[in-house]
DNA sequence: AATAGAAAATGACACAGGTCAGGAAAAAAG
DNA sequence: CTTTTTTCCTGACCTGTGTCATTTTCTATT
């Protein structure tokens, strides 16, 4: 995409930062040998559970290819905290004191390489090397300023406000482009914005109709962006 | 109170951790030193504002003592991310690569001092002393799952489910007392539930009717526990 | 103590959005 | 290619909650 809007998404994103976390580079040699002895990749198919939700948090994980969606477990219906492209930190949220279990679940949109660490030499690096801490925190603050978006989108906008959004960050962040094949359900979509997938369902058509998108299936093409933007504003 | 229930608080709590923050007993007396330098410890009046979101970051709070509420801008209602007794960490999330405004505003409910660090100093610290940048990770880690509890809740259950929640919570987690006066008003209450003034009002009164709780005026009393739980369970 | 202003309470009303049931289309499995 | 299962879609219905207008009670200030 040739980032008409790139820069000022809506904070109530979807995603997370398309952010290729260069953290590792700040450890040196022998550290990243350390890491290594004790990292494993791993392949996931489509659809396969990475981690579960309440499950001993043995391992930090790496996305290096795929999607994921990283979600919170409930009944009836889960709340999707985020969708996740590759080059991605997962799980490290559980790490602090009393805790040892996934705060979250995540799933695989599409196959996807995951290199998992083990917790301890995880933990263990960022001990004794402070450069490496402070940008696993830097990150993990950058999450905590896209929840907070969210979060705020989802209990303060209304539905439509909540599409709007949706579809921009998906647009933006994920697939960067204004034209794109969706990996998730209309349901996904409905956890993903705190709403039934009826809802989604009768929204996208409403739109469709009112010609802000296009919609054949699962492939989307936003066609009226900047009235998207007003009507996620506008809540 | 004899924390009857202390143990299984729900995760959708309103309130940071009792936490009583020792991250600064890490740092070594030199540290300490160039820390005491770079901070001002101001008393804040009930009601005033302690800093504003949007605003440049130029600070780390330390609220050393007194209650504060957390919180998002919104128009026409904010969204109250927690209540914060002293002890806690606050500005913390705003370090990040590219950001240098502070995520949320902060209002204290009654008097308190908070240190104002200077937040290169506390970055500079950071970078220098591992364990430090360890531990402030654990306190931004354990906030987070703070969030998502909050941030699930508040999507999921109905009204009933999300006061009864802030009540416990509330009782378990800042008064440490099953009957306690409310600094906070019948809206805070609802932009900490995500609901109506009127609705924080009708289900108060509701429960009050219920024989859930008991009410007059500020003044609050958990009469029924278990079933106020339950209410929260099944939102 | 008197006045003003804010907060709390109450009732009437409306509608956003969930739920349910059933059917069409698409995807997966055999 | 057929069968089965999942996803998608539609319409009818209904209830949980917000909005608005008004009154009462509390709090603060002169």
């Amino acid at each position: 995409m040739d980032e008409p809007y790139e820069s000022n998404l809506p904070t109530s994103s979807c995603a997370t930062h398309v952010y290729d976390s260069p953290c590792f580079a700040l450890l040196t040699p022998e550290e990243k040998g350390i890491l290594d002895r004790q990292t494993v990749t791993i392949t996931y198919k489509k659809g396969e559970t990475i981690c579960k939700q309440g499950t001993f948090a043995s391992n930090v994980m790496f996305l290096e290819k795929g999607l994921v969606k990283i979600y919170l477990e409930g009944n009836p219906k889960n709340l999707i905290l985020t969708i996740t492209p590759s080059g991605q930190l997962i799980g490290v949220p559980a790490i602090y004191d009393g805790n040892n279990t996934f705060l979250y679940s995540v799933t695989t949109y599409v196959e996807s390489v995951v290199k998992m660490i083990d917790v301890a030499t995880f933990k263990q690096l960022m001990l004794q090397n402070a450069s490496f801490a402070y940008r696993i925190l830097n990150l993990m603050n950058e999450n905590t300023a896209q929840t907070y978006g969210r979060f705020f989108c989802l209990t303060q906008k209304h539905l439509h406000g909540r599409l709007a959004d949706i579809l921009i960050c998906l647009s933006g962040r994920i697939f960067k482009s204004l034209e794109f094949d969706l990996p998730l359900s209309r349901n996904d979509l409905g956890e993903l914005t705190g709403m039934s997938t009826e809802s989604v369902i009768r929204l996208m058509k409403e739109m469709k109709d009112d010609g802000l998108i296009e919609l054949s299936g699962k492939s989307i093409k936003l066609v009226n962006v900047p009235r998207l933007m007003k009507i996620s504003e506008l809540g």
